[in-house]
DNA sequence: TATAAAAACGATCATACGTTCGTATCCAGA
DNA sequence: TCTGGATACGAACGTATGATCGTTTTTATA
């Protein structure tokens, strides 16, 4: 046997990527074989190859295009808002719709930084630190301002950051608290804490 | 050769644990291999197996201890504390001691989870959940006495550890901020946000 | 001092892994 | 219709892994 009908590399790529991301958010990188993943997808393993340069690579892939839509998405929610206040309400809005909705990219992107190697874990960590100055504008903008009340900002946006972030862990998009409650929740929880 | 002089069980097993814990750490479960282990401590791999049952069993040990440990020490933190806004700051004091002074075994307890097949997990969750309740306890007293005001507090206990527990993968004790600090910032934020 | 348990060695097992390669088939463009 | 690149198969490679086992030496007990 060999290429099999209707094979498509686009579509062979997206379903490489999709299993892995499944995969690898349930067992971890390590913990995956290119043997499952490719039995998942029914292919023999060394078709793979057809698709992607090593196991690795697949893993800053998936990564890596994590990063890039994260920082594109909250620049597009943050847009034209001026108001600190608002944009500290935008920033919590639009972390927690996107870390309910993309569950699993979140956790491989910080899980599995360890399982880089050193030279693509410097690229991720690097858009990591735009996305986090991100939210440290906003609050030295506020605190500049008179609004808030930060005696760190560094440490509060990680503070915030780490609470926002936590969500991936436990939230249920079937479970008992809705979207929106979840939102107002740290919303409320959030602008009091670092309120003046 | 065989035995070597001076060999002794109980500093083996505890060389083992402390190089585990090392190793789990900074490479994870899956990638530490048991070569690498028993070379850490200058051992043969089949050495290793008159001190553990298996590479899994050592990883529950590991965990599990933790999990206890921490769950005797919170107790003891909290004991003779009847003021629920007492309380919540010991507990944020303790939280953040302990998971400064014991970032390894933290991050392991969490981010190799999955890496516990099912029965040992569900064993280390209920710890968890344990530990959970407790501060729930004190958000539930607190608001009930009108200190606090809290939507959901579940929701809320989820985002404060979340929050606390945070600091474990970025916080450096020789770092820029001193540990009195950096519980005084995480103490207002918290207190504020859930202050009536 | 005699003896059994404890602790280590060193060789080895079966298995699983990531990856490579030659070959066969399909599909798109000339 | 022909041709060449794309895609997949299936076998295989070398290596690493967790674990077992027989043996040897040390330590503790009586």
């Amino acid at each position: 046997m060999a290429r099999t009908a209707g094979s498509s590399g686009e579509k062979t790529l997206a379903a490489i990527r999709e299993a892995g991301l499944d995969l690898i958010h349930s067992h971890g990188y390590e913990a995956m074989s290119l043997r499952q993943l490719a039995a998942r997808i029914g292919l023999q393993p060394g078709s793979l190859y057809n698709h992607i340069e090593t196991k690795q690579d697949l893993l800053f892939d998936l990564i890596h295009n994590h990063m890039v839509t994260l920082l594109a998405s909250l620049e597009e929610a943050l847009a034209g808002i001026g108001d600190p206040l608002e944009a500290l309400e935008a920033f919590i809005a639009f972390h927690l719709t996107y870390h309910i909705e993309r569950k699993r990219e979140v956790f491989i992107g910080s899980s599995e930084l360890r399982s880089l190697e050193p030279k693509s874990r410097r690229k991720i960590v690097a858009l990591r630190r735009t996305y986090e100055d991100r939210l440290c504008a906003i609050l030295k903008q506020g605190a500049g301002r008179g609004l808030f009340k930060i005696e760190d900002v560094r440490v509060s946006a990680y503070a915030i950051l780490a609470m926002l972030t936590g969500i991936c862990t436990w939230y249920d998009a079937k479970g008992r608290i809705g979207r929106k409650k979840l939102i107002d929740i740290h919303t409320r929880l959030v602008l009091q804490g670092v309120m003046k």
